[in-house]
DNA sequence: GCTCAACTGTTAATAAATTTACAATTTAGG
DNA sequence: CCTAAATTGTAAATTTATTAACAGTTGAGC
């Protein structure tokens, strides 16, 4: 599928950072960015590596994730429609932090090191990118917290808020259920499937959640939040 | 006790960070700062404030840390002698995300909101400020990887090794030991004193560390590194 | 030099999560 | 349509961490 600038502009426009910019800022970009196309399964960057750009997401969505020493795996975050990531290493030169795995086919925006180091030149471009650092680290901040003071049931509500909310990506329509199997919430939890298995289980004993293969309803957003808000 | 530019330079560009910055850039900061004290327990700003500006740590140290809704306090980091903070607000705009409290009686240096503003308009300041951030975004990480996947034997052995390399305040002299109560350490961690407790007796018999009050003295730096490394 | 607060050591009971193991269900793809 | 792979459901045994409780130790400040 091939898309115009407009169309293209009016996708990524959805999310709530892209969306704020300035549209001259939005402009540049996009004529600065190629489209891609990428496989299910295939993978954007590995941890350690040097190369790459700065992505946004116009079809499909990421995961970002990493690998501990025995092999489990940690999923950080997801990169859905109107996501741009991969800044930090162009900033700092540094190697990658973690791997960016497609988790459907998807299509992506790259914009290389060195056209990015040429829009950094506009000023409202490098404070927008400052603002997306920001919002990084308030977000992980949220995710240490999480880790650190809260039980694995508070957090597992939290999780699934931030899914539906669509966090990152703001899609127009209120979503009542996630795409993500239980497998794949454990793994961004940092927990086993059947701890989480036996929390989803008494969420839907209370009739806040329905389950599905590979998706999880929502029923009652209020009383998700409920627990989500509570230690 | 007060300090000559010279010498408020010298100290602060032990630290990797302001270190690098330059030397026109670290004037212009100390030029628009002004010199604190902060009592000990006396907190700098708290989180949900909308107030305060950019700091230097000129003496002492601080921690930042948050307050779960069961009043357990957990402590996200340590802020010492060199280490720059306070950025994200004055950046987007939104509220602290933690509380920062003086541990011991301090000696910080303040850029306003307004002053930094003017500092931002610097384009390698604000290359810096990027900079910063990415080390951030970088740690936080590291910290969210070591929650998801690591265990609390190995975390210990991490965040221990973090403290000794003076993670972020890059002391000249190797440090065998570091000044933490088991308290404070297993805030750090997010885990109780007593299971911390039960680890460092281990890591004692062991002959990685000896205990005194308040502080912990590491004889092998090798061992932890090990224990550090593997899963 | 004394006292009190802060810190450390340790244990038993309890709670929570992992590991291991296997059956049942769903869906994509040939 | 049918099979294989992915996903879900469940439970016992085990490990790990928390809670609760209390005694002993250290050091800062009067």
């Amino acid at each position: 599928m091939t898309y115009s600038k407009a169309e293209l502009l009016q996708t990524l426009s959805r999310n709530a950072w892209f969306g704020a910019l300035p549209i001259a800022e939005r402009r540049a970009m996009l004529a600065a960015a190629e489209l891609h196309r990428v496989g299910a399964g295939e993978m954007l960057y590995r941890k350690g590596d040097t190369t790459g750009g700065f992505f946004g997401v116009v079809q499909g969505a990421f995961k970002v994730s990493t690998l501990g020493e025995d092999g489990r795996e940690g999923i950080l975050s997801m990169m859905e429609v109107g996501n741009w990531f991969g800044e930090s290493s162009l900033l700092d030169g540094f190697p990658r932090p973690h791997d960016v795995t497609a988790m459907v086919g998807c299509e992506v925006l790259l914009i290389s090191a060195s056209a990015f180091d040429r829009l950094m030149q506009r000023p409202p471009f490098a404070r927008a990118i400052a603002g997306l650092l920001c919002i990084r680290v308030r977000g992980l901040y949220g995710l240490v917290e999480d880790a650190m003071l809260r039980s694995t049931r508070t957090r597992i509500a939290r999780r699934l808020l931030a899914l539906v909310r669509g966090d990152s990506a703001m899609e127009p329509d209120a979503r009542a259920g996630v795409a993500v199997s239980q497998e794949a919430l454990a793994m961004m939890l940092g927990i086993t499937r059947q701890t989480l298995s036996k929390e989803l289980k008494l969420l839907v004993r209370d009739g806040v959640v329905t389950l599905g293969y590979g998706r999880i309803e929502i029923t009652s957003l209020a009383e998700l939040e409920l627990r989500g808000a509570l230690a």
